[in-house]
RNA sequence: GGAGGGGUACCCAAGCGGUCAACGGGGGCAGACUGUAAAUCUGUUGGCUCAGCCUUCGUAGGUUCGAAUCCUACCCCCUCCA
């Protein structure tokens, strides 16, 4: 086997698509390191598993020699992609970007290597733009062609508005790819339709077109939707260790093995075998550990996910109690006062309405005893563990 | 510009003068069951000084003993025609 077909075996690995194929081939037997784009929304910068497993990818093709530009969409920012939601987004402050930008970068380059990595802001060469270039933009692409893709075309058949300017989404970013000179794109299975724009405005710039690369989109906590931060179905690369660990063990046991696919770096042959051990009367749970402490090995270390595997046995299994909470010191007055402002204080529901149906509903335990009343009144100087459901805890100190 | 339809809680969606904090479904949360889960069943899902009270049905006014429901103005969305 060839370097350069090992190579393309590696890169498709988990890989949705790759368009196309053979003009990959010819970009990696030049030799040359090659210009890989990605590009991110400057709006919410905790990454979660989802980004990562784009962000793997890029990854491997810096082991492989190349060249990854991390393109932060500042610029498209303010428009907002369109898909999914219909709603534009306010515009962010410059100072806003300039943070999320460099929130960002300290999360990549967890994964990335920062000597191979040149980050660029869409910006730099938009603002640049007058209105006669933002018409000669527009005029490459048609508007049948637009709403092609699938979320607008959805939109105008359930009669739901389309703003003009969300068409400049997709132009833009392909034009971030002239820019840019990009030899390869890759984007999520959803960001199809713009990545190909690209190709398209690429060549009517007279560049070579760039090969698009999707990868699959990871599904979230609920294994129906994907994974996202605005749903909270996302597992955060920050999160701490006991915080992952709990998530992943949440994953559905079907579920599971889409993660193993996605996100472990496992060789294929050891995932297969796993599923066989589980057909052999193996506890799914077990399997599920190994995931568990891969991931949080990687955005921790090995002793935080063994920590992290021993705490969970303990909480669940043994039904315990944490070994670390938080800690929340409540004032209250002379007269005392009602369990369920407590339980608001301290963070352990959203308000006392909601404490009170909590109470009712048997959630709530002090000292792992289950409380009936949510209004008797507790004065100063109790201490107890209080928890709400089977994961909200807190050491309560009234003072 | 003209004609018509529509804006209800996290989402979808009933209600069209009182019995509405608002049917139903989805989602969320909690309990039971489990392997921690999934599936299933049950409960719950605006706030508070919680068997009572307060604020919600695009926005602002008005009619009425009483409005999500009627009237007026305004804002927004959609369809058809131009």
């Amino acid at each position: 086997m060839t370097k350069v077909q090992e190579a393309l075996d590696l890169i498709a690995r988990g890989a949705d698509e790759i368009l196309l194929e053979d003009e990959l081939k010819k970009k990696l037997e030049t030799g040359k390191p090659l210009r890989i784009k990605a590009g991110f929304d400057p709006t919410a910068p905790d990454l979660h598993l989802g980004h990562t497993v784009l962000i793997n990818k890029l990854r491997q093709f810096q082991l492989l020699g190349h060249k990854v530009i991390f393109l932060i969409g500042d610029f498209t920012g303010m428009i907002g992609d369109p898909s999914g939601k219909s709603a534009t987004r306010p515009p962010l402050t410059p100072e806003q970007i300039k943070e999320n930008s460099e929130t960002y970068q300290e999360q990549i380059f967890k994964i990335l290597d920062p000597e191979q990595t040149e980050v660029a802001f869409n910006s730099t060469w938009m603002d640049k733009m007058n209105a006669a270039d933002i018409v000669r933009l527009a005029s490459n692409y048609t508007v049948a062609r637009m709403l092609e893709r699938d979320d607008f075309n959805k939109r105008y058949k359930s009669n739901q508005s389309i703003a003009i300017h969300e068409f400049l989404y997709p132009l833009v970013q392909g034009y971030d790819s002239v820019a840019l000179g990009a030899d390869v794109e890759l984007g999520g299975t959803d960001q199809k339709f713009n990545l190909l724009v690209g190709r398209q405005l690429q060549e009517a710039n007279g560049k070579a077109p760039q090969v698009v690369l999707t990868m699959p989109i990871l599904e979230g906590l609920d294994g129906v939707q994907k994974m996202s931060k605005s749903l909270g179905n996302y597992i955060g690369i920050d999160e701490p260790p006991n915080e992952m660990f709990g998530k992943i063990m949440s994953v559905s046991d079907e579920l599971m093995w889409r993660y193993f696919e996605l996100l472990s770096f496992r060789p294929l042959e050891e995932i297969n075998s796993f599923k066989n051990q589980i057909e052999q009367g193996e506890n799914p749970r077990d399997i599920k550990f190994k995931l568990a402490e891969e991931i949080i090995a990687r955005f921790h270390d090995a002793k935080a996910a063994a920590n992290a595997q021993a705490d969970f046995i303990n909480r669940f299994s043994n039904n315990a109690i944490p070994d670390d909470m938080p800690e929340v010191d409540i004032k209250v007055g002379a007269e005392g006062m009602s369990f369920a402002n407590i339980l608001k204080e301290a963070g352990l529901v959203d308000s006392t309405s909601d404490a009170h149906r909590m109470v009712k509903q048997g959630a709530v335990k002090i000292d792992g005893e289950r409380v009936e009343d949510s209004k008797q009144l507790f004065k100063k100087d109790l201490c107890a563990v209080m928890q709400v459901g089977k994961r909200k805890f807190a050491k309560v100190t009234l003072i």
